[in-house]
DNA sequence: TAAGATTTGTTCGTATGTATC
DNA sequence: GGATACATACGAACAAATCTT
């Protein structure tokens, strides 16, 4: 037969073989996105195994981000560069499983998020700072109610999900970016107050302002305290209102 | 037909739409690791597709731990809890495409586990406390050549996974044990020296002995001085050795 | 130990859908 | 629009694993 670890003892399945040898192939080849892989026919006779079992295999794939597949001429399976989403989505099936709370979830983003903005200091372009100040546009002004002061939160995660894009750092990066995602998504709040904060607001929005300006002008020790001070607020604001994590899946 | 999104225009392909709905259902039912999902006929029926649609629908969720199937009568699949191993080898599947190197790697680590250390102290079993001394007893000696090393500072990184394992922050936990498992697997020491540094070999083992007392007297103030110290110091041996990030997949 | 029952695993042949030329 | 090339989907049969008797 093939030169594959056989189902022998019951172990590995038959698709999941050929989706460790096509997952090896790719690093040994050193292929890159978009690069093509063989199409079904060839791996059929490669493997020696029938197109249900390589498609299937091709399902594994797929599922890890690792390939895509086009239909039609010139289609094929290639391989596919894992997205940032797709990343996170995956990581948060493991958390559903975990019992995780606000409380957890700052704590880590009260020790990343004041580094990397140090780190960010001076470092960023006028364009750059230029999309930042455009996103706390979104809420310049108050809110006039729960529900519009729900919606400015969300538009300040994607400040510091932004923010956290433009380190060349990828791992602070995708590691905020997440938890901005995962606060984003998978969080209620269960006193969401009728009358909007005003105070907590006119703070919130002074710290972004002030960040900007601390990063353009290259003071590091600024910007990681005005960041501190930020997300400790946060915190405190998500504690107010007794916000919890939700268990479901994000979706795709 | 069904009452699923019809593959129209092309876009989700039909295995892609039924795993979607089992793993929605799975979230409404609120189902546990370990219960039972309906079986091949069943969903056979349930979706009116063919066997082998259905099974491919299976695979990706297979492939993010999602369900785990078994063969003979009680058999059949089950909702799988999605394992910390498999949560990392996702992720690192991500970093892959993405150019990491130790630097990033540590401005995260030097960031993080002061503050884990920090918030462990006086939180810590005998039992705990003396597992983690178990562990350090694997370099109580220094390395004899640049082999022997390489095994003492792996080990050194069981050391921090385990710590972050005793934490209740899930968060935390699953970051620096997964950074922890990259630096096992996929680092590389360009210039791993004939002549094991003793002195650092001493300083680190130093650091995580007083790190352990200081978590026994909960002491959290020194327990997080003595882990960033230990973080910068392990940072520069990185870099003495030249140590850099490899591209290829971690094994599942 | 052995036989039977149950459920997933695998194959093959055929037909359909889709995108490119 | 027709031909082509590829993935997508179906159905029936058989194989393998594993539990029960």
């Amino acid at each position: 037969m093939s030169d594959l670890p056989k189902t022998r003892s019951g172990r590995r399945t038959r698709p999941v073989a050929v989706a460790e040898a096509i997952k090896d192939w790719v690093v040994e080849k050193g292929l890159q996105p978009g690069d093509r892989l063989p199409g079904e026919a060839e791996l059929i006779r490669r493997f020696e195994m029938s197109k249900g079992t390589i498609r299937e295999a091709m399902r594994l794939l797929q599922a890890q981000g690792l390939v895509v597949t086009k239909t039609g001429p010139g289609g094929g399976s290639f391989v596919g560069e894992v997205g940032r989403e797709r990343a996170q989505s995956l990581l948060a099936n493991y958390f559903y499983f975990q019992s995780v709370s606000i409380d957890d979830i700052y704590a880590v983003r009260i020790a990343l998020e004041p580094a990397m903005a140090a780190s960010l200091a001076g470092k960023l372009t006028e364009a750059q700072l230029d999309e930042l100040r455009g996103i706390t546009a979104a809420y310049s002004e108050p809110a006039q109610d729960a529900e519009e002061e729900r919606a400015q939160h969300v538009n300040s995660l994607i400040f510091h999900a932004r923010l956290a894009e433009f380190s060349d750092n990828a791992v602070m990066a995708f590691i905020i970016g997440f938890l901005a995602q995962i606060l984003t998504d998978l969080t209620v709040y269960n006193r969401l107050y009728a009358e909007p904060n005003h105070e907590l607001w006119r703070e919130g929005l002074g710290h972004q302002l002030s960040l900007i300006e601390a990063l353009r002008d290259g003071a590091a020790g600024a910007a990681e305290g005005i960041m501190r001070e930020h997300m400790e607020m946060a915190r405190r604001l998500m504690q107010d209102q007794e916000a919890v994590v939700m268990k479901r899946f994000i979706a795709e």
